[in-house]
DNA sequence: TATATCCGGATAAACTTTATCCGATTTAGG
DNA sequence: CCTAAATCGGATAAAGTTTATCCGGATATA
């Protein structure tokens, strides 16, 4: 039961191009510089956070990746399900059907009790990742941060977009 | 992010061998027969939930599977721990510490704001399965199932144990 | 027009899950 | 004691998923 590492890398640069100058954004190419993960990859698991409307792609020279919409209203599921899709971790394949006493289809419109257990705990897991929006990591970020360290990263953006 | 199907079948097995008749067990081969699962695969999974403790083998002719402990004390979280691994489903590698702005090791004690609702989500999560004992699921079972199928299944169990 | 950048598809390498088989050991019962 | 039934553990293989790379095309800037 894993998450991909695409959840931690867009997670990262999620928190990192919400801090972008306005009209700016940031290259794969930088990003991947920035935390030293595969550039190519890296572009394809970007490619699927645009599509699920978290971010916006700018094209062409000067370019790059920025928030679609406020840190605020982007959330860790949001991020978990733009990379690995809205499948469920637990798979129920209706083994209540199978063998000499297999229940009827028509006997099953209900989940079966293991199948509901799973399901309230993937509720509540996703119910804490969605209360986490970009906006609150940020805040603690800057809160449990030194003030050089934030200086460091505020002067590599500026050198990426000048 | 996927459980694997030992955990489904598992999970059943574990409500099916709560209620046999004492010191009788069933074997895998019954138990793939009941839920048409690979034999072999089947036997595979049985062995960690019996490393972990919460099934017994009794070896030999007339052998098989049974509850290790109550049913009452045997949660869907011992079970997915079992089958599974105690691994968490998001893995931090610290990027952080990567790149032309990364942070020192010795700057890094505490996990990172990401990774930290991570593991609190994972936490309500493991939380929720810790307090589904099979017991729980069992009562559930029971008020939802009609007497002929609790009958169909007593009566596979008796020709089993027989 | 040259350059930087994203886009999308094809492909491959690495890893995990799923599955099978076999020889060894253990136990019950004739 | 012998045989049948059963788990045990290790080796191995098939299938599927994740991770990673590459390339030709489209787009935007200067």
């Amino acid at each position: 039961m894993q998450l991909g590492k695409g959840v931690e890398w867009t997670a990262h640069i999620c928190t990192m191009i919400a801090v972008l100058p306005a009209g700016k954004g940031l290259s794969v190419d930088a990003l991947s510089d920035y935390f030293e993960v595969p550039t190519a990859y890296l572009a394809k698991q970007m490619q699927l956070l645009r599509r699920a409307g978290i971010v916006q792609s700018l094209r062409g020279k000067g370019g790059g990746y920025r928030l679609a919409r406020s840190p605020a209203d982007v959330s860790l599921l949001d991020i978990v399900v733009a990379i690995e899709g809205p499948m469920p971790a637990f798979r129920c394949t209706e083994i209540r059907q199978n063998g000499p006493c297999g229940l009827k289809r028509k006997d099953c419109k209900r989940p079966c009790e293991i199948a509901a257990a799973f399901a309230d705990a993937e509720r509540v897991y996703r119910e804490a990742l969605a209360s986490r929006s970009l906006a609150s990591i940020m805040q603690e970020v800057g809160e449990n941060s030194t003030p050089e360290h934030i200086i460091d990263i505020a002067g590599w953006i500026g050198r990426q977009v000048a």
